[in-house]
DNA sequence: CCTGCCTCCTGATGGC
DNA sequence: TGCCATCAGGAGGCAG
């Protein structure tokens, strides 16, 4: 649920609270918040409590914060991913616990005085850990609200995603040149190109009218830039209306709801008349998920 | 490298 | 009314 747009709302919200801000203390609730950091709970609160945090930063569905050691330069960060049903929400050090609190970061920024960050997660598929940040493959700045050249480990098998000014369009090209498997999939992989799922990756592809299991080898140029300027489109689109929600588990820092659910076209909407035709959207099982289409203007 | 399949997990929903 | 099956899907792992 929470792709590339939501992600960056989060990271949107997150950044003034924590840019710059120390970390006083840990509370982890729920070890199984923590699956990307094998070494456990102790050994988390050990590597962040007393760093400062630098920035927050995104790649795809990926987000992290760079933590500097007191007059050092940042060489772990904290990493997190929202999974299905990931919430980092700002809240007050005193807040009553969330429903499915799993971590609660205590900070201290020098404007906004004391705040607590809280990681709920009712599914449990995401997870927070810190990691070594290692150099980018490119040189170029890792991501969004990252100046520096410099990925968390987790994330460097992790494609540049469409919003990012160092994505390369040609080289994207020529990975789909590659691949026989059905565009959709490609379109889910993380390492071709990151921060789309399932629900932008249906949008995509209707708005592109591409059918989702063409085999991504047998598209044309001029539908694959097709593609990536749809693509585009849908994640700003989304952004500017502060992600969709289908329900409490996708939230702002602040537990505010997004409003792009109303502006899908293919996702959710089985049997609804296509906006473009008039036809029925179709929805079928493809990857163990659904995928939403209009047959009769996204021909195979 | 590729594909298909499976796993983690909780809560909402629908059929009976 | 309760009970069980199904579904939601991000990501990583594994077999072939």
């Amino acid at each position: 649920m929470p792709e590339l747009p939501e992600v960056e709302v989060v990271r949107a919200g997150l950044a003034p609270a924590m840019t710059g801000a120390r970390i006083l203390s840990v509370a982890v609730h729920d070890e199984r918040a923590l699956t990307r950091h094998p070494a456990g709970a102790a050994d988390f609160v050990a590597r962040i409590e007393g760093a400062e945090v630098a920035t927050v930063a995104r790649r795809g569905k990926f987000l992290w914060m760079p933590l500097v050691a007191a007059g050092g330069e940042a060489r772990s960060a904290i990493v997190g991913h929202l999974g299905m049903s990931g919430q980092l929400l700002l809240r007050r050090p005193d807040a009553a616990a969330e429903r499915h609190e799993r971590i609660r970061l205590y900070v201290e920024h020098p404007q906004h005085g004391e705040l607590a960050v809280v990681f709920a997660d009712q599914r449990t598929f995401g997870s927070l850990a810190v990691d070594a940040l290692v150099p980018t493959g490119d040189g170029r700045a890792a991501g969004w609200g990252s100046a520096e050249p410099l990925i968390p480990s987790q994330v460097v098998h992790i494609a540049r995603d469409p919003m990012d000014e160092a994505f390369q369009d040609r080289v994207f090209r020529a990975a789909l040149r590659t691949r026989s498997s059905a565009i959709k999939r490609v379109l889910l992989d993380q390492g071709v190109i990151s921060g789309v799922g399932n629900i932008y990756a249906d949008e995509s592809l209707w708005a592109a009218r591409i059918h989702p299991e063409t085999p991504a080898s047998a598209l044309s140029t001029v539908a694959v830039n097709r593609l990536l300027a749809e693509v585009r489109a849908v994640l700003e689109k989304a952004l500017a209306e502060g992600g969709t929600s289908f329900d409490a588990q996708y939230v702002n820092v602040n537990g505010q709801a997004g409003y792009f659910a109303h502006s899908l076209n293919a996702y959710g909407r089985e049997g609804e008349l296509c906006a473009r035709c008039g036809g029925p959207i179709r929805r079928e099982s493809f990857m163990n998920r659904s995928s939403h289409y209009c047959p009769r203007c996204q021909r195979r």
